[in-house]
DNA sequence: GATTTATGCTTGACTGATCAAGTATATCAC
DNA sequence: GTGATATACTTGATCAGTCAAGCATAAATC
């Protein structure tokens, strides 16, 4: 007879709900005409001391590449919700903010987000959820 | 004051650790010239009563559309870890079987695998990693 | 048993991301 | 200061997956 891994079950368990959270976050953050990973982008940005952060920081936070966070915010760029800032102290950095129009885009799609990640969860009380939180913190 | 949503902040950790556990474990399976995907695929087809499903079911436990089963099986019966089979109950199906090459593959790949995992969750004990997976069954 | 509707699967066109290579700038070692 | 190495970013090529449409078969309705 062989062992059961727990871990690797629950890595597998865990992998599928992902894809399944993230399909259901996109798909209630395109009335608002951004995706889950443009809405984490702006999360990261909105939390940050001057609404500003350089790419690679960016692409660590939010679990990309660094030439997939340039495709993603060109587009962002363009419509206006993200801005292109140098840095005078590193002339190779190119910081992104963002814009007034992002932050109040960002605030509209929250109430979306929240009342979508409070439905995923409605099973589970605070508590479980900072139990969860901070079993998974452990991970990695 | 705005109020933190536990949830949402639950939510976005847990995507980041699904987008970096799944890179890990690719980057492990690639020894094995599979992708992670693929290696769920196997896991399911294993864990299944005659090695064998149905397309649209592997499709739901993997987490993936039909098409993308249909484009991820193909190579895998050209080196022919996986065999077509016909349902005669029912001519649209075509089953996916586990061959034998494909459960040897599955066995050797499922050790790199839960090396991975156990080295992933190495900071949980058995206890907590139940609790975790007690607490995300109720997601959704 | 013919017609309508539903299911299982595949295909073409596309998208979001990746990687490897390239450019520009910065930092380090001497 | 000069040369070597490292960092920040972008670009072309590619890949894994999606969606919408289509085809074949099955099931339900009349």
């Amino acid at each position: 007879m062989q062992e059961k891994s727990l871990s690797a079950e629950f890595i597998i368990h865990n992998m599928l709900l992902a894809s399944k959270i993230s399909k259901r976050i996109d798909g209630q953050l395109s009335y608002h005409g951004i995706s889950f990973t443009e809405y984490l982008i702006m999360y990261h940005l909105n939390g940050s001391v001057l609404k500003t952060m350089r790419r690679i920081e960016l692409a660590e936070r939010v679990g990309i590449s660094a030439s997939g966070v340039t495709r993603l915010i060109a587009p962002m760029e363009k419509i206006k919700i993200v801005e292109k800032e140098a840095n005078p102290r590193d002339a190779r950095q190119s910081l992104v903010k963002l814009s007034e129009a992002g932050q109040q885009l960002f605030k509209d799609a929250s109430v979306s987000f929240e009342h979508c990640t409070e439905e995923l969860m409605g099973d589970l009380t605070e508590n479980q959820i900072e139990k969860l939180l901070s079993l998974t913190t452990k991970i990695l």
